[in-house]
DNA sequence: AAAGAATACGAATAAAAGATCGCATTGACT
DNA sequence: AGTCAATGCGATCTTTTATTCGTATTCTTT
């Protein structure tokens, strides 16, 4: 599974004037439109250029390979997401369990409503998977879920809330990005978000009472 | 994400001499390596027929395209699956709760023991994902859990088997998937797999429960 | 061993894709 | 207006990839 080059995807050029950056702008733009009207498969520089107006050589002014464009959707999805479930896990006014529910229904939901774009950006990781950058999100979204735990599961070990963390992370995320590929009506994909929140908050019951 | 072409996955040539039989069987086990090794986005023909000791003609004389030499592998290893889990899922010296139990533990090990290659067929998917016999395969496996779900949830009403079905087959396969890429190692796995069944038994015990 | 069918070969073709570079244009600043 | 840096362009080069086809080899059957 070894990918050849060592990857890169640090921007090559900073864009300075206003012009600059709204190509930037046009670029990355029209990159999720192609991505996700072609599949990760077909997602080319040339066809990236093309649908944002723009010639191949002024996309590879900002951008030193068609991977880092890729990763830079990537990224701002990741962001936006993190951002969202953040607020929701970690709210004050709601109880743990709670709050599980609304994440798991808020991160399903987003998943569904940009299947087609979702899906292709899962579909081209291959290509960014093994950027250093790359892992650091997947970290991000580990501390998230254990200081989430926290909450969940006070009584809990650390080792108890790390392993509690990795299953709700990675069933979640796996979960959501299986409905994004299989693009379900929107009535579908809450009704799943409803029944595995209720399967995460059954199983923290479960590890609450054996303690 | 629409692809281009119409798919063709069906055998060119169906091969005669005991020769030609060796030589499919040198491509397909050539192909997984090939797999497994360089990840689906550098699966080419070229590299699968030297890794076999075999010409690109040669290959192309019994597969239509690579596309097929994908399919193939996938559909020979959604065969394995799908026996062994049909196995387990209809043993009827076992309750319905262990036997999901015992489905789960099965299916992540298996991925989990052949996780580069079982992850790069996944990245392969959406080379052959639009073919109708790929399709078939999954409406395969939506059988088979909505028949387990039968033992598991006899009260319960067609429409909401139907649904029990599709959400602990969802999340399985889901989550084995994934499991694959992030590759773990086997105790990780089968601590995930244990907590992941009691998840599914706690949910249809829930499920009863509400008749 | 001769003949015909099956098989294997791999050089060759054509298309696609990634990336570059020299030149033209634009903007900022004096 | 003039100058220089930033920006934008797209033809062009190189590499990779998929696939084919005419020919050589091997098998089977007589």
């Amino acid at each position: 599974m070894a990918r050849a080059r060592k990857p890169v995807v640090s921007a090559r050029k900073r864009p300075q004037q206003s012009r600059s950056a709204r190509l930037v702008a046009a670029i990355l733009e029209a990159a999720s439109r192609v991505l996700a009207r072609e599949g990760a498969y077909r997602f080319t520089t040339a066809r990236v250029a093309e649908a944002a107006g723009v010639s191949v050589g002024s996309l590879y002014q900002y951008f030193p390979n068609k991977e880092s464009i890729l990763f830079r959707l990537q990224a701002d999805e990741w962001g936006q997401t993190m951002s969202q479930l953040e607020r929701i896990l970690s709210d004050p006014n709601m109880p743990a369990q709670q709050r599980l529910r609304a994440a798991v229904a808020t991160f399903f939901r987003s998943e569904c409503d940009e299947a087609a774009f979702r899906s292709a950006l899962e579909e081209a990781a291959p290509l960014y998977r093994e950027v250093p950058e790359a892992k650091a999100h997947a970290e991000e979204g580990r501390q998230l879920m254990q200081k989430f735990m926290r909450d969940a599961l006070p009584e809990a070990s650390v080792r108890q809330r790390a392993f509690a963390a990795d299953l709700v992370g990675t069933v979640m995320s796996a979960a959501g990005k299986r409905i994004s590929v299989q693009n379900r009506s929107r009535t579908e994909v809450d009704a799943l978000a409803v029944a595995i929140g209720d399967m995460f908050c059954a199983y923290l019951a479960a590890c609450r009472a054996a303690k």
